[in-house]
DNA sequence: AAACTTCACAACCGCCTATGT
DNA sequence: CACATAGGCGGTTGTGAAGTT
């Protein structure tokens, strides 16, 4: 990017690019605050489109492609800004386990989000943890990984915030988490979210978890105590910012792979193949398998010692790795 | 406190496909 | 069918802020 605010183009990039640079200077880098208010006043009156002719009526010296990137990117009115939620999190994650890097096709279910949002998350967060795990991010590995790790945990950490919040609403608090009781009588939490964005209606409203799912059936209660990860706070889970905790850096085996399931499969966000998804339906995942390579990188991390990222710190702990054994017969 | 590094993100480029004329 | 334009996407860059040394 040229820092320079009044940097002229001299090549520009596609032919029709070049032709509009041939016959005028073209401003290029940050948009200033004038030429905001000049982009979003000419679409206010003229509406989109025609994005070319449009840089020249509205009388900016931009390609027609900037603006239209300023303005879908930036400017919208509807464009949501700030942190990723957990929802979108878990949205983004399976989405791109559903279509790849489709990133327009995957914003079009975070209503507010861009596509360039979405793939600068991707880039930034998701495949910096692959890089931390040493695999590619289009490994099964780490797909598998993402699937039943770290989406899971999400799950969960939606639950647990929505938990924490219905409690805080007990004690006078203003939230409006809500409980309702289903057809089939099971007693539900509802998750008060921000109740203006409709990615809220798609994920949010149906992460109902049945009540006492936190019980874990079978896990044993040393594990229980570790679902809530000492990096877990409301404070740092809130539905409106992106703790680092909240990304694959404290994600651990699912506490009940059947309950987790049950769970997706009463409340899949996005039909019945978030599901499938999760449960693989083509059946290769294996516990002990994975098991084995979380060993591997676990080793890794120790060996290595402590690199100062936080995967080494909390990836797998003791306590966990026993678990998993418990869990698998191993 | 300064220098350096890391991180998140806006913005761009180049290429491609889709659509309109 | 050919061409022009719009839009989508992957990749990349530059910058400021935050964190670290």
């Amino acid at each position: 990017m040229n820092s320079s605010s009044n940097n002229s183009v001299e090549m520009g990039g596609s032919e029709e690019d070049d032709q509009m640079n041939m016959m005028e200077d073209l401003r290029r880098g940050p948009w200033t605050v004038e030429e905001d208010f000049t982009l979003i006043n000419y679409i206010a009156h003229h509406g989109e489109g025609r994005w070319n002719s449009l840089a020249r009526c509205a009388g900016l010296k931009r390609t027609g492609k900037s603006c239209r990137l300023r303005w879908l990117n930036y400017l919208r009115p509807d464009v949501r800004r700030g942190n990723i939620t957990l929802e979108e999190q878990l949205m983004i994650l399976e989405l791109h386990s559903r279509w790849g890097n489709r990133w327009s096709k995957i914003a079009q279910h975070l209503p507010g989000r861009t596509d360039n949002e979405i793939k600068n998350y991707w880039r930034t967060r998701v495949q910096k943890h692959a890089k931390q795990l040493k695999c590619d991010v289009n490994s099964k590995q780490f797909k598998d990984t993402m699937r039943y790790l770290w989406m899971p945990r999400l799950v969960e950490r939606i639950q647990a915030a929505a938990t924490t919040t219905t409690t805080t609403t007990t004690t006078g608090c203003s939230s409006s988490s809500t409980t309702t009781t289903t057809s089939t009588g099971a007693t539900t939490n509802s998750y008060p979210l921000n109740q203006s964005n409709n990615i809220d209606n798609i994920v949010t409203s149906q992460l109902v978890m049945p009540q006492g799912h936190n019980n874990c059936g079978n896990m044993s209660s040393n594990f229980r105590n570790t679902q809530i990860t000492p990096s877990y706070t409301p404070e740092n889970s809130s539905n409106t910012a992106v703790s680092p905790g909240s990304d694959m850096t404290d994600c651990y085996f699912p506490a009940n792979h059947s309950l987790n399931q049950n769970f997706i499969q009463q409340n899949n966000p996005i039909g019945n193949e978030f599901t499938d998804t999760l449960i693989s339906p083509s059946g290769y995942f294996n516990p002990w398998m994975d098991y084995q390579s979380m060993i591997e990188q676990n080793n890794q991390w120790s060996e290595g010692g402590n690199r100062g990222d936080d995967l080494s710190e909390n990836m797998w702990n003791a306590e966990e790795i026993w678990f998993l054994k418990q869990q698998f017969n191993m």
